[in-house]
DNA sequence: TACCATTTGTGCGTATGTATG
DNA sequence: CCATACATACGCACAAATGGT
């Protein structure tokens, strides 16, 4: 009897609603008799069903099943080349565009730093199969270069650069979806219009704003939760 | 020193790069003495930067800094009325169709069942402060109905009632962005061909399928993560 | 291949901390 | 202020996986 057996068996009372939502459920100590385990062990199977929303927990209150489960769903958010390869196509990626430029409005907002502030800008094309699969707008903080030295971003894609040379980084992340601009429809091969899944990111460390980055995927690009 | 004093040193050592990506790290007991805790509470620690994607541990091998760390990002996935609500938009919804259909193809190959089965059709347009918010197409298995009795879906939305009602269960969402038809762009108010942000959920017992739904938000969507 | 040593994974019993009804 | 229930910690033990001999 491990801690995953009673994981699982809170789990089936809950969906059988032998618990019925909003209801307190017997106490760890209760559990523990119960099932012929320790405390420890009931208190980790109970921890991971409210880590996924399941219960809710509170001291001297008791735990009790959610009255609206909140599903947490998580994304793996890989690097594109390893995106591509696992889809067995081969990844390729161009660089349209690499320059030192005045951070755009948009950009410097969600950066959190002044508008006209001086970052080093890419435009990145993704090829899968050699067809594009994906359009890449940057704005890179160049305090984070080591040495404020601009690596070669043809050889190594700036996402993968940075995962493996920058500090490992917070984020924010969104997504939404929005019309191709003629240019960036241009890029991606499709029509001015077209709807494209836009994914958005911005990283930095305790001190500065390392990155914000805009993506762009063509229509028939699914992004799927690993469950 | 707790486990989260533990956790907090050795990102800082990740993102320090005293340790770097790919290197092996101390193990547990070695850890365990130089920060003067028990081994657990080293494991506990180690574990949440194991599950966050930023080690990777293997039994004998050791821990060592992930190479490529996969950042897993978390979503909530509440009911459409929370997240109007969350808004402080007012909540409203209209079933647009309700009736028993044969399911269509597309939607009988995400729930697995022979296509053509018979199931509850329901289209239903949630609004936000008046206005269209989204539009939700569902196929629902009547099975999971107790006594096979549809309840009315124009006092509480679907999505609320099966939350509510029906057993929790385990499911598969996928995102992307679409065109709208016609039908769509007209239930949302906005133009054919405008970029509809596209959410298709599947959700199923350990015995049946439930339901699968389509779910069209208009311009202006942003899914954003939780960090 | 067979075995061994190492490292993480999990469990128990106990104790204390801490938020809170 | 107290009693309660969860949160965390300790030390020990054994299991399971697996790299190496």
């Amino acid at each position: 009897m491990g801690w995953e057996d009673v994981r699982e068996e809170v789990l089936r009372r809950i969906r059988a609603r032998d618990w019925p939502p909003g209801e307190v459920i017997p106490g760890e100590e209760a559990l523990a008799a119960e099932f012929g385990v320790a405390r420890a062990t009931v208190n980790r199977a109970l921890r991971e069903l409210a880590e996924a929303g399941l219960l809710e927990r509170r001291r001297k209150a008791g735990t009790r099943v959610a009255l609206l489960p909140v599903r947490k769903a998580t994304l793996d958010i890989s690097i594109i080349r390893q995106e591509v390869e696992a889809r067995g196509e081969s990844y390729a990626h161009r660089v349209l565009a690499q320059r030192m430029e005045g951070i755009s409005l948009a950009a410097a907002v969600r950066m959190g730093v002044p508008a006209g502030a001086s970052m080093l800008f890419l435009e990145t094309l993704h090829l899968a199969g050699g067809r594009p699969f994906a359009h890449e707008v940057r704005w890179l903080n160049p305090d984070v270069l080591p040495g404020r030295v601009v690596p070669d971003f043809g050889a190594v894609s700036a996402n993968e650069w940075l995962v493996q040379n920058v500090a490992y980084a917070t984020g924010d992340i969104a997504f939404s979806a929005e019309a191709a601009t003629a240019a960036e429809a241009a890029a991606l091969g499709i029509a001015a219009g077209d709807p494209v899944f836009v994914t958005e990111r911005v990283t930095w460390t305790a001190e500065a704003p390392i990155t914000f980055v805009r993506l762009l995927h063509g229509p028939g690009y699914r992004l799927r939760t690993m469950v």
